[in-house]
DNA sequence: CATGAATGAGAGTTCATTCAT
DNA sequence: AATGAATGAACTCTCATTCAT
């Protein structure tokens, strides 16, 4: 080994580990940056050069963190379908619990603050997902297919408990389901903070309990 | 009828009009096909090529009909838009009609004959024109806006017959309309004839009026 | 022979004439719209849906009259280069005849008077016939050369009488042709009748003159 | 220099000028493959792709150096235009100088020594830019415009100095011109070096001078 | 690792010409 | 003879991806 270039040699792991650290964090930046380009320009309209300008980074260097233009937005998609999974996930119907409408109210906001944090984001899954390819296609279909199953068992639960009528719950999931998007689309839209998000919360959630309860 | 001369003269205006008609044929068959063709392929996988093809008329006589391919998409889509315009204007919330139950009921039962009679065009207005580009979207947006205007002053009728409760009529218009386009995602996604449209309409029906209802 | 067609047989010759003349005259309107057309928007700016338009007539009789685009430009050009050639042809440098400058001055004012008399016609030699095609380029060599060679021969002549000093007369008939031409394209594009066709005549005349005679 | 770590360091300097220097070569050599393509084929009958071919580039490599075959032409126009603009510049009439006539000698022989050394850009001017576009006879509107206005004056300046006799300067000016752009046509089509340009100046000037001179 | 010049398949559109009526 | 709808070859330009440096 060169006597000149010691200096780096002793603390080889160091460096890897930096040097891993540094690549993860441009790879986040580019992925950001691929975030917002996509949505305010959207995913035809956007050009590979778009994004690297965005990015100040050189043409080659895109492809040696994502395979394609496709494959970024597969990723991008990806990251975003699993932070709102995590706003779904984890709540609990079971009795004992917090009251049900609380729990839901508590989702329901979880999900409006992640389309609100990040307007690109909602964008992404409610605009420039939509009839882009088959793979595109099926990651949508699974993560409605979730909400959905999530929704039907919840109303299935709560026709257990007694809490929810007699509903056709798959159908009923559907219509649930169609009005959050709904709403999510809402809050995408509507430009400046003019939405109460409580208040949509509060909204949606009657709307759609006084239509599934007993009496 | 003089004998001579004739067949030129009177024929003149025949063989106008049976030109016309069978422009206005050709027309009507190449917005045909390209329905099919764009609702299979999507928008951006759909080339000119694909269309003339289908259609079995040179590249030029795409031309001599529509002005470029954004053009042929407008129109079809314009006209789809109408189609379900028809579906929904004409309802009558008016008292001394017919139970407002069945009015409403016969026009869901419309929109989702209309879709389930061309899935091709109701992936065009649920898929394909997402996100297209910025008078799409002005298109989609307009359509939406009527439908939402309707759905909200309806409610706004039935409060003031004392039909419907207290209810925010602005946000709930938005609520009933997402969950309307969920259903209309349904029937169009569903593959074959084993979803009943009737118990669709039945079930939307009550979900929604049972959210809003006084009591 | 349907006894009904007989009204219009006993003339049958009458009608060819008539149809044979029909048809120069509107030979002739094509031929004329089109040299507009050309001349104003170029050779390549025109496509054969403007000539058909300005003249009035169906795509298909344009093909009726001339075999191509190339062909009507050839014919027009060759029209003009004829007409020019007359204004030349004819002029008379044999000793008795009238004064030599006079002879020139007059051959000169009719060449400005055929340009100035169509504009459209001058530019389609002066810009449009550039540079189109092979046979174009040989139609405007020979033309200039006809003109060159009359020149070159004019001043052999002016010199064997010795009214002209011993010059180059090859080299100074192009010079000579050179300055007409500018001329001529001035002509063109002096917009309004701003120009004295008869004092340029004496200029032109003058200044190749002084150059050329013997003291 | 030192052995350690300069590669990079003041090489990214070197390279950065070796890439530039390589982009300025490659560009250079695509606009004279380009002159020879448009001269030998001409400006029409040019496409990209016989550009390209004749360049041994790619079809996006042709877009990486210029905005489109328009720009490109108008590049060499601008080329061709201002390297004979710079032969004429500099011509001194001013009393003192060298006589006039050499002057103009000198000047006449860099113009034609300009043409004949590149017959492809002197076909480009007097063939292929006529009756282009808007653009390009505004751009050769200004040449000639100011080699006539450089004439015009010279002759002025003549007269004050009692070199040149009562003419209409600017008329006459443009009759030099037109002797001029002939002799030019004539060294570009003159196949072979059968032309002796020093005597094709020695003619056009004495031509020129002998018709305006005083006595 | 980073760079950015180079690549080339492929897209939409035009328009001279043909031909059935 | 006249029509104009139909044709399809040909064109310019774009842009995701590769690769030598």
């Amino acid at each position: 080994m060169s006597p000149h270039a010691h200096a780096t040699d002793h603390d080889a792991d160091g460096r890897t580990v930096r040097a891993k650290q540094k690549r993860a964090r441009r790879r986040q930046h580019i992925l950001d940056v691929a975030l917002a380009v996509f949505s305010e320009r959207g995913y035809h309209q956007t050009r590979i050069a778009d994004i690297i300008e965005a990015a100040s980074i050189a043409r080659g260097t895109f492809y040696l963190y994502f395979d394609s233009k496709t494959a970024i937005f597969h990723e991008l998609l990806e990251d975003v379908l699993s932070r709102l999974d995590e706003s779904v996930s984890g709540v609990d119907l079971t009795p004992g619990a917090l009251p049900v409408r609380d729990q839901l109210l508590a989702t329901v906001r979880r999900l409006f603050a992640v389309f609100r944090s990040d307007r690109a984001l909602a964008k992404l899954i409610l605009r420039e997902a939509i009839g882009l390819d088959g793979e595109v296609d099926a990651m949508l279909d699974a993560f409605y297919g979730r909400l959905h199953r999530w929704l039907s068992e919840s109303l299935a639960n709560g026709q257990r408990i007694g809490l929810i009528r007699a509903i056709d719950t798959d159908l009923t999931a559907w219509l649930i389901l169609g009005s959050v998007k709904q709403f999510a689309a809402l809050v995408v839209s509507t430009p400046d903070e003019e939405l109460d998000l409580d208040h949509l919360a509060e909204v949606i959630l009657d709307f759609n309990l006084q239509g599934i309860r007993a009496f």
